[in-house]
RNA sequence: GCCCAGAUAGCUCAGUCGGUAGAGCAGAGGAUUGAAAAUCCUCGUGUCGGUGGUUCGAUUCCGCCUCUGGGCA
C-alpha cells in the first residue's frame, strides 16, 4: 500500500455517526473531518447535530464552522477544504477520519469534480426571474438547444439542475456536458476504507430521530433560530436555513404554522433526508463495510481497519514522513 | 333527551345526478458533478362507520343503530 490510509465513516442522520468516530479515536491516531453540508455554518449549532463544546474539545473536527450562514458553501469548496485537511493529517503521521451524511461531498472526494470556472450569480439570479415567468419546462427546451446531452438526463421540472446546466453554458459559453466530460480521472491519493453505518430498521431508525429532535427542542433550537432570524440577513433562500429543522422552525417563526405542526414537519424532512442518504448507500460504489449502530460496531471497525494495524504500534504510519 | 352536521386511504378532505372512488400530506422506491440537510422523478383496493330496505345493482337514496362535533334543553 503507497497511499497513506483514510477513514470514511458514512451513515444516515441520526444514526450514531459522530459518537462512533469519537470512540474510534481511542483506538487509532486519527483526526476528524466533518463531512456534513450544514455544519460548515456558525451558530447551526444544536439542530445540526453539531457536538458540543466539550466534545469538539476533545475531539477536534475540522470544517466545521467554517462559514457564515449568509454565504453559501459548495461541493467544490468542500473537496479542496477536505483534500487540504487530509493532506495535513497525513503529513502528521495520523489517519483523516472523514465522518458525515453528505454524500455527494464524500462523492466528490471519490470521483473528483469537473473543472467549471465559478459563474456569475447575477446569472443564476436572472434564470429563475425567468422561471418563475415561464415555468422550468420552458427553460429546459431552451438547455435542449445549447447542451442536448444535459438536458436529455435531466426531468423538465427539476429546477435547480436546470439552472446550473443554464447558467454554466451562459456563462463559459461551454455546455456542462462538456466540461464533465474533459474532467480527468483523479483518484483519491489514499487508501481508504470505508464504513457504512446502516444497520438500523427503518422504524428503530424513525424513533431515534424522533427523539433526538425532542431533545433539539429541548435545548433551545427554537431560540437558536429566533437568533438567527433576529440578525435580519438571512432568508430562506439561503442553504443554512433551508437545513433540515431550521426550515421548518424558520416558518414556524414566521407564524406560517403552529408548534405540533412544525415538529410533524420537521420530523418529516428528517425522515425524508435519511431516506435518501440510505438511497446513496444502498449503491454505494465501491461498497462500503456496512455495520450497525451499537459497541459491536467498533470491533467491526477496528477489523475493517484491520490493513492499518502497524499504526497501532507505529503512530507515525507506514511512510516516512 | 331533542335538533343539526359529519363518518370515504395512516392523516386532512373531495367525489360518485345509483354502475364498488381520487387529491394533498405522510410513507416506500429511485435519481444525484459548485444550493445536496438542496432539488427532482415514480408508486394510491380502501369492509366508502354498522345494519336493514328500495333497486338488476347501494359507498351514493330511505329507515334504524353506533361514534364524533355543534346547538337547544
Amino acid at each position: 500500500m503507497d497511499k497513506p490510509p483514510a477513514i470514511f465513516l458514512m451513515g444516515p442522520t441520526a444514526s450514531g455517526k459522530t459518537g462512533l468516530a469519537m470512540a474510534l479515536r481511542s483506538h487509532l491516531p486519527c483526526d476528524i473531518v466533518s463531512v456534513d453540508s450544514t455544519q460548515v455554518y456558525r451558530g447551526l449549532d444544536i439542530g445540526s447535530a453539531k457536538p458540543d463544546a466539550a466534545e469538539l474539545a476533545a475531539h477536534p473536527h475540522r470544517l466545521i464552522d467554517i462559514r457564515d450562514p449568509a454565504e453559501p458553501y459548495s461541493v467544490a469548496e468542500f473537496r479542496r477544504d477536505a483534500l487540504r485537511e487530509m493532506a495535513a493529517i497525513s503529513a502528521a503521521g495520523r489517519i483523516p477520519l472523514l465522518v458525515g451524511g453528505t454524500m455527494l461531498y464524500f462523492r466528490s472526494l471519490l470521483d473528483g469534480l469537473a473543472e467549471v470556472p465559478a459563474v456569475d450569480p447575477a446569472i443564476r439570479s436572472d434564470l429563475e426571474r425567468r422561471a418563475a415567468l415561464s415555468g422550468w419546462p420552458a427553460l429546459h427546451e431552451e438547455l435542449c438547444r445549447c447542451d442536448p446531452a444535459t438536458a436529455a438526463r435531466l426531468h423538465p421540472n427539476h429546477s435547480q439542475r436546470i439552472c446550473r446546466a443554464l447558467e454554466v453554458y451562459l456563462s463559459t459559453g461551454v455546455p456542462l456536458s462538456q466540461w464533465q466530460a474533459q474532467q480527468q480521472a483523479t483518484a483519491l491519493p489514499y487508501n481508504v476504507t470505508q464504513i457504512a453505518i446502516k444497520g438500523l430498521e427503518r422504524p428503530h431508525l424513525h424513533a431515534r430521530i424522533e427523539q433526538r429532535f425532542d431533545a433539539m427542542l429541548a435545548a433551545g433550537l427554537v431560540e437558536e433560530v429566533r437568533g438567527l432570524r433576529a440578525r435580519g440577513d438571512l432568508s430562506e433562500a439561503l442553504p443554512a436555513i433551508r437545513a433540515v429543522g431550521y426550515r421548518q422552525v424558520w416558518r414556524h417563526l414566521q407564524g406560517n404554522t403552529d408548534a405540533a405542526t412544525m415538529r410533524q414537519e420537521a420530523l418529516a424532512a428528517t425522515r425524508q433526508l435519511a431516506k435518501r442518504q440510505l438511497t446513496w448507500l444502498r449503491g454505494w460504489q465501491p461498497a462500503a463495510h456496512t455495520i450497525g449502530t451499537e459497541p459491536e460496531a467498533l470491533r467491526v471497525v477496528l477489523q475493517a481497519c484491520g490493513g492499518m494495524a502497524n499504526y497501532f504500534d507505529n503512530p507515525r504510519g507506514p511512510h516516512p514522513v
